[in-house]
DNA sequence: CTACCATCCTGGTTGC
DNA sequence: TGCAACCAGGATGGTA
């Protein structure tokens, strides 16, 4: 369930055990994911000292001794556990398995295969086709609703469809767009552009309030498992309207409670009567 | 610029 | 119970 709070969740849970790590093993068992791992992948990843585990919007970066990144991205199914049973047989979706120095394993495992892989040179990361055209962070520092107002000025489309452009804001993805705009009273079918002034700030606040409390409550699991199960944390608990479609608002009474509709190819879940 | 569609895959759920 | 249709947290590229 990789969006920026689960790959948050999940870079802190590798930070620990990766950083001053050596890669003692890689092995692929497979040639691709979503694109054709790198020449000789696993042979250049063996034997490099991890230095930092950090993200930009959904991608982990593996920075590696000799100048090198490990650029990984989950997809829509990617799972990365630590240590699972010692000797445990493999999925038939674990395609990637490393093992530390410190005898550590862990396991890139991703059924639908949306997820990607590429090592690339660390002086030209952020020039590399996937990140170069990445928005802003919103939990970065200067993300208030004057940034976020200019960021949607002149867009014609919808904040439902603006918030889930990676060109636009970086890391958000169906479920906390529809929870921030849920959070921030606004319709998802609003047109982009007409957010600014106190509805910019609203958004900008929701944004960050609602990425901010799911990364709390992934971080919350975090123990040998770095993301067991398809269920991260304890997030999905808490959704206001994802997946709630018929079910009362929890912050109205209106009548036909949270709705669902389709927009840009997905499940939009909101209240009509809170959302304007 | 924008809306819409298909596509890459597998697996879980729903409905007949 | 069996089976087919449908749906899914992402991202890109093509078309109108």
């Amino acid at each position: 369930m990789p969006e920026l709070p689960e790959v948050e969740t999940i870079v802190r849970g590798l930070a620990p055990r990766l950083e001053g790590r050596v890669l003692a093993s890689v092995r692929a068992q497979r040639a691709d994911l979503r694109f054709p791992f790198p020449k000789d992948f696993a042979q250049r990843l063996e034997g490099r000292r991890v230095v930092r585990v950090t993200r930009r919007a959904k991608y982990i970066l593996v920075y590696l001794d000799g100048s090198e990144v490990l650029l990984c991205h989950l997809g829509m199914s990617g799972r990365i556990s630590v240590a699972p049973e010692a000797g445990a047989a493999l999925d038939p979706h674990d395609h990637v398995v490393v093992v530390t120095d410190a005898g550590e394993q862990i396991r890139f495992n991703d059924a639908r295969r949306f997820g990607m892989m590429d090592l690339i040179d660390e002086a030209r990361v952020f020039e590399h086709r996937l990140l170069r055209n990445l928005g802003p962070e919103p939990l970065d520092e200067g993300f208030d609703g004057q940034f976020l107002a200019r960021l949607l000025a002149d867009r014609r489309t919808s904040l439902k469809a603006a918030l889930l452009d990676q060109q636009i804001v970086a890391g958000m993805g169906n479920i906390y767009v529809c929870e921030s705009l849920f959070f921030a009273g606004l319709s998802p079918r609003r047109r982009a552009y007409t957010v600014r002034g106190s509805r910019a700030v609203r958004l900008a606040l929701a944004v960050r309030e609602v990425l901010l409390r799911a990364i709390d409550a992934g971080g919350s699991t975090i123990r040998n498992h770095v993301q067991a199960s398809g269920e991260l944390g304890y997030f999905q608990h808490q959704w206001a309207v994802y997946d709630r479609e018929g079910r009362p608002c929890p912050n109205c009474r209106c009548e036909r409670g949270i709705r669902r509709f389709v927009q840009a190819g997905r499940s939009t879940f909101y209240c009509p009567s809170r959302q304007r």
